[in-house]
DNA sequence: TAAACTATAGCACGATCGTTCGTTTTGTCA
DNA sequence: TGACAAAACGAACGATCGTGCTATAGTTTA
């Protein structure tokens, strides 16, 4: 990795923090270089716009949670317990990465369903992301048996979404400490009210 | 109501409109007060202060949630019809209202949670108060033994904000038009696991 | 080591931010 | 109608925003 790329590493280690503090478009460039250590024009050209800066966040983000939510979650056994890890890894990983603000994906969905634009399209696929990955673990569930056959998997990785933005809110704003707790009640009732029947 | 008090109403109104597309803090008085069609300093004299001017958007959103959502609701038979009403109208809300941009006290409750001050602590204690309002609803339905008597009213309140969180994340960043139905659909299914066993 | 290239800094730009101040218009009431 | 208060305005402030341009320092390659 040469010079360039890896400041730009470090800029984007930064500025999730920052984002997920003061959110995508409360993340100015000035004090992302004051933060940074460097100019505001040398960071600049290492993205040429303040919209590239945020598509680059939204990556990195995304690309942190592949890496820390769902690909653990991938060597649990097929099944329930791989969803179980997911929805848990989900709930925590701000903490394991050391993001001090939550969720930046979460909070960029709220802020930018109404702006137009490239950063709005970036947001939105990756929340069809992560619920087409919560829809095949439901799916893998109902092959393996332990989930009912007329379970409806878009409803329930909607409802997990719901549970995980319970969940920030509760620990965040709230300061909640029940919360995490909270949220895997919620998800054991509701894997339970989908379970298959034993024949 | 005097001049005064009129045109702090119309421009909280236009602010609300403002905050639910740009969020709260993306509320720019220079912006408002255009759209108000009076004079940035005109507006500004209203409030003397941008935080006073947020607080006082939080205030009025709060006024008519609870005189579009909860009051309605209040007519509603003791129990579960009534949470029912308030869940359904917690969705609708904002539409019915013609808040273009959905409920700005869940987009600001993402937005200052890490930004402590007065307005933190206004919209933290408006998501309080809804909790709150839930859980009453939730221990009446159990008084009249509609709710098992074992129902944990906390643990209802919050998997139905986060259904409602879901929703609004499915309505305006999805696109999706069965958010709704969704929503009541799990919402049933919530009751339907605290349901009082008829004796 | 010299040349070529990349990365960073410095400076300035126009725009907009929240805020202040003095003035002018508007409304209210004796 | 005239006096007084309330409300709205216009202009300007310092700060910060995102964004260019140009020069310099640092790194890589021949």
């Amino acid at each position: 990795m040469g010079k360039g790329q890896q400041t730009r590493q470090a800029i984007l280690g930064q500025a999730l923090v920052l984002s997920s503090e003061c959110g995508l478009s409360g993340l100015s460039i000035g004090l992302l270089a004051e933060k940074s250590g460097m100019s505001k024009s040398g960071l600049f050209s290492h993205f040429g716009s303040k919209e590239e800066l945020q598509l680059a966040v939204i990556r990195e983000a995304q690309d942190r949670f592949a890496e820390v939510v769902v690909r653990p979650a991938l060597k649990e056994r097929r099944g329930l317990a791989r969803l179980r890890a997911m929805v848990r890894n989900g709930i925590v990983w701000t903490q394991k990465i050391n993001l001090p603000g939550g969720c930046p994906l979460m909070s960029a969905a709220l802020e930018f369903d109404d702006q137009p634009g490239a950063v709005r399209d970036a947001v939105e696929s990756s929340q069809r992301d992560w619920r087409r990955t919560l829809v095949n673990a439901v799916r893998i569930a109902m092959d393996v048996g332990e989930l009912a056959a007329d379970t409806d998997p878009e409803q329930v990785a909607f409802e997990i979404v719901g549970i995980s933005l319970a969940t920030q809110q509760g620990q965040r704003l709230l300061r909640d400490a029940d919360a995490e707790q909270r949220a895997m009640r919620a998800f054991e009732r509701l894997v339970r009210d989908y379970l298959a029947v034993p024949s």
